[in-house]
RNA sequence: GGGGGCGUGGUGUAGUGGUUUAACAUGCGGCCCUGUCAAGGCCGAGAUCGCGGGUUCAAAUCCCGUCGCUCCCGCCA
């Protein structure tokens, strides 16, 4: 089979090509049919003059919208035609699969069923062109944070999402029964990549599934989802992560926008600003006063933290001030914050961040303690016990160097860089409270 | 887990007490017309209005319960 590709068919005038896709719209007329078939990569039209050949005109004209075809015909230069200027002339046909009528949906109407319905046909959902250029953009995107990470020296790792104990807190955890034990889904690669701070690997990242158990009912959180960690060593302060990671994300700014800018504006009417370096920071305290300066009301029980309206009140005070999409929220207090934050002696507030972008939580990271007497104190501190995490306390004992990173939600990244207004579009296929097929 | 909103043919909507044999669009089926192109025209099938109970002479419409979906909060990425 030698498949031709709708967009380059221009470079095949008055050959014969064969072309393979999905039948988008059938026109059916008296003495002719105009099929429109899409592959990934364009729309053409595809004519039969019913007369010439009657048979391969019965065959399509029970042939259903979205059936996967194969085509052959000879290209040709019409003027007439809106779609391209160009046809090809049917010569033969085969149905490689056909659609059943009547389709769930229609995937290319003129208006879309509610979300929770397209889920259930997600495979259909996913045949729309936007939704090929999200995960086109998330290849993209995932590629170049790859590219910046090599550069720098960055060792890949896959630890397992298969663990015998919490790695956090404890809450938020899947359970799996493990033969005659009880084992959890990994909430977090955490551990694992300081552990390798350990092992001597200096920097280390991984893009892998994370679970979460929490039975969240947002437009923000999934109980499955792709995390992309990075852990690095010998650092001086969280300074030293956030000013590495806001060079990281500008350049797979850069490359999505080099890539995809014209299709992203053209299908989804946002122009990518690739973010300039450094972005602005703010202090936790500052930014309580500033949210006192701007009106916005933090509920009493979060005098130590930040809830997501005041996460959007800083996103947009930073916007119109800075024209800035992004903002380092730092110096967290020890309150809000895991016991394997470090806690920095001067003010007692930790070396931690979160990233908001378009006021929108998208990553956590800090540098970590690595002292191990600190870092038991302050997990007991937290009202934890030493035996659950002695495996990980082990880490820090035989010579552990001063580290830090992040964790950073591959699909609310897509959310944020793309204005998708929630996850589910972001996801290749969405893990929720009540969501679990297809 | 707490709070708000929604649930009407396959799909998207209209209808918020009686004039509704539940309307419109789209999709589906049939016929007609035509090198069509957001094709057009005519006809047709398709919903006991999520489910259960109640109020009323009368309920898609009001009330209660329940289920589902959704958004916000909590929590986080």
């Amino acid at each position: 089979m030698n498949r031709t590709l709708i967009k380059d068919l221009t470079h095949h005038l008055d050959e014969q090509v064969t072309i393979q896709g999905w039948l988008q719209t059938l026109r059916d007329q008296k003495n002719m049919q105009f099929l429109i078939v899409r592959d990934r990569t364009g729309l053409v039209q595809v004519t039969h003059w019913k007369k010439g050949n009657p048979g391969l005109a019965e065959l399509i004209s029970g042939v259903g919208t979205e059936s996967a075809l194969t085509l052959t015909g000879k290209v040709v230069k019409n003027d007439v035609v809106k779609l391209g200027g160009i046809e090809i002339q049917l010569e033969d046909l085969k149905v490689e699969s056909a659609a059943e009528i009547p389709l769930p949906f229609e995937p290319f109407g003129e208006y879309l069923p509610e979300q929770d319905f397209r889920m259930d046909w997600r495979y259909l959902d996913l045949r729309r062109e936007v939704n090929q250029l999200i995960f086109e953009v998330q290849t993209t995107a995932e590629q170049a944070m790859r590219e910046y990470w090599l550069e720098h020296n960055f060792i890949e790792i896959h630890s397992p999402k298969i663990v015998g104990a919490p790695s956090e807190s404890g809450a938020e955890l899947f359970t799996l029964p493990y033969f005659e034990k009880t084992a959890y889904l990994a909430q977090s690669p955490q551990f694992y990549k300081q552990m390798a701070m350990a092992a001597g690997f200096e920097n280390v990242f991984e893009i892998g599934p994370v679970f979460r158990a929490d039975p969240s009912f947002t437009s923000r959180h999934m109980t499955e989802f792709t995390g992309v960690d990075m852990e690095m060593s010998w650092i001086d302060s969280h300074e030293d992560v956030m000013a590495f990671m806001e060079r990281w994300l500008a350049y797979t700014y850069e490359k999505v926008a080099g890539k995809h800018g014209e299709a992203i504006k053209e299908t989804l009417g946002v122009e990518l600003e690739v973010p300039s370096v450094p972005f602005p920071r703010i202090k936790m305290a500052d930014a309580h006063k500033l949210l006192k300066e701007i009106g916005y009301k933090l509920p009493p029980d979060k005098l130590h933290d930040l809830d997501p309206g005041a996460e959007r009140a800083i996103g947009s005070y930073f916007k119109e001030k800075e024209g800035h999409d992004y903002v380092f929220v730092t110096d967290w207090p020890f309150e809000a914050r895991p016991f394997y934050h470090m806690v920095d002696p001067a003010d007692r507030t930790t070396r931690s961040f979160d990233l908001l972008g378009k006021g929108l939580e998208v990553s956590t990271g800090a540098q970590r303690e690595h002292r191990y007497a600190v870092l038991r104190d302050q997990a007991l501190a937290k009202g934890l016990t030493e035996e659950p995490i002695q495996d990980y306390l082990n880490f820090f004992k035989y010579g552990t160097p001063p580290h830090g990173g992040f964790g950073f939600g591959l699909s609310r990244f897509l959310m944020i860089l793309l204005d998708l207004p929630n996850i589910r579009e972001a996801v290749y296929i969405f893990r929720g409270p009540t969501r679990l097929t297809p």
